[in-house]
DNA sequence: ATGTGC
């Protein structure tokens, strides 16, 4: 990206003044190298999203933005629904609530070197992983619209975990307002059997160690130790949000005209909030998130099991559970005054900092734990919402490293069983059903996560807390 | 991300 467009604010703040048909400013929360990496296309997908009706304060972009549909990945935009706001569907993305959750196992990292190959099988024999994969649960109908509006609270009274895991998952593993009857019937049928299922792409299982510590309270106060066992789940709501997202973005572009909206580019197809189809959206959304937290819970349910095969009488109690594909109604504080706004995260974590009503009380004094996953083979994080975050990008923080490089260019330079062998070397056990995958994963197809991590603490977003190194990766 | 792809 041409630095010459932006003003820098600070070492790790750019502002990208409102010109044309913006509405307000854009904010690019990075290094220098990182921003001056982005492709010119983030700068305009930025400005197309600060021209959106309602916009409130600036259209926020993350160290790890990169070119996504619409909205760029890393993107952050608050809207006004009394001021002809709008919820967009591409602003949220494809995947539905895609998101990590981080368990702890109480194992230390020697406990775990003695039986790891028994540990990667089992768990590689209990997760369905890859493209279409299915589970041992299927949802009839009346099933299907419990668990779009219970998430991962209807999970647990379903025998997939416990209360404890509810008190530390955002809106207690339940999101209000989801209306399962906005959900098509293509969109449940694809998601009948694919509960409790990982999917493909970027989507893992891993079991990493807790290689640094960073800052000691915030480690003190999530339970964490430099040599301790974690297990981390990547995933979100498989083939149910990703048809969500397909149906509305369709109708989204038909409906945009007669609702007053022009758009730049098709791809930004909105509606304002408090149309019939905004509201639609909104509890279709809801219900993707909310299968997301219930499909994370059931994974969770299924690594116990792995766990307890391997290590019997060892418990994996969660740490949190972040989403990072949400639109979410929330109150923020802007220019003195208290409001209620929709805030569009695609591509970026939740990272409310200390003392946040919504935190549980454990972690209060410390800021919301904000989940990092790194790509297969590399580290991963644990970072903690900053002070001040709310005034910054509406509590709000990266969320993984994103692509350097195209699936394709990714497939022609490396070999699946190559990259397998070679971690292996390293001490990585990767278990997959698809060698290509694997591939497209390879760790140098993903950008530096230590680089975007480093920018989020810098740049007040969230700060380092501890970083994760891989020990067995199942991949979608 | 995805019953990967028009």
């Amino acid at each position: 990206m041409d630095l010459k467009q932006l003003q820098q604010r600070g070492e790790f703040e750019w502002l990208l003044p409102a010109t044309g048909r913006m509405r307000v400013p854009g904010v690019i929360f990075a290094s220098r190298e990182l921003v001056a990496a982005m492709d010119e296309k983030v700068r305009e997908q930025i400005a197309n999203v600060a021209g959106l009706p309602g916009i409130v304060s600036a259209a926020y972009a993350m160290p790890d933005a990169h070119w996504g549909y619409g909205f760029p990945i890393g993107g952050v935009a608050a809207f006004d629904a009394d001021d002809g706001g709008v919820v967009s569907a591409g602003g949220v993305g494809f995947d539905i609530s895609c998101g990590v959750r981080t368990l702890h196992t109480g194992l230390k990292l020697a406990d775990v070197e003695r039986d790891k190959r028994r540990l990667a099988d089992a768990l590689f024999a209990r997760i369905p992983a890859g493209v279409g994969s299915t589970g041992t649960i299927h949802l009839g109908a009346a099933e299907m619209n419990a668990m779009l509006k219970g998430g991962a609270r209807w999970a647990v009274a379903a025998g997939y975990g416990s209360d404890a895991d509810l008190a530390h998952i955002e809106e207690h593993g339940c999101v209000a307002g989801a209306d399962p009857a906005a959900v098509s019937d293509q969109a449940k049928k694809r998601q009948r059997d694919e509960m409790g299922t990982l999917g493909s792409g970027n989507h893992y299982l891993e079991v990493q160690v807790v290689s640094e510590i960073f800052d000691a309270a915030a480690a003190a106060a999530y339970g964490l130790a430099a040599g301790d066992v974690v297990v981390s789940i990547h995933c979100g709501s498989r083939g149910l949000g990703h048809q969500i997202g397909t149906d509305y973005l369709r109708e989204m572009v038909v409906a945009a005209p007669a609702a007053g909206i022009s758009l730049p580019d098709r791809e930004l197809a909105c509606a304002p909030l408090k149309s019939s189809l905004g509201k639609r959206y909104l509890g279709a959304m809801r219900a993707g998130i909310n299968c997301a937290l219930a499909n994370r819970q059931i994974l969770t349910h299924l690594a116990r099991g792995a766990f307890a095969a391997v290590f019997p009488g060892v418990k994996l109690p969660l740490l949190y559970d972040v989403s990072h594909n949400t639109c979410k109604e929330e109150s923020h504080r802007v220019d003195g005054n208290k409001r209620r706004l929709f805030v569009h995260r695609k591509g970026a974590t939740r990272a409310f900092g200390p003392g946040h009503v919504e935190l549980p009380p454990e972690y209060a004094k410390v800021g919301q734990p904000v989940l990092i996953g790194g790509s297969m083979g590399t580290a991963s994080w644990i970072l903690a919402g900053s002070a001040g975050t709310e005034e910054r990008a509406f509590g709000s923080a990266c969320h993984g490293a994103g692509r350097a490089m195209s699936r394709h260019e990714a497939m022609r330079r490396w070999q699946g069983r190559a990259l397998v062998d070679e971690l292996a070397a390293r001490g990585i056990l990767i278990r997959s059903p698809s060698l290509r995958g694997v591939a497209e994963e390879a760790p140098l197809a993903y950008k530096d996560v230590g680089a975007v991590v480093d920018s989020s603490d810098r740049a007040g977003l969230a700060g380092k807390v501890a970083r994760l190194t891989p020990l067995v990766c199942i991949k979608g």
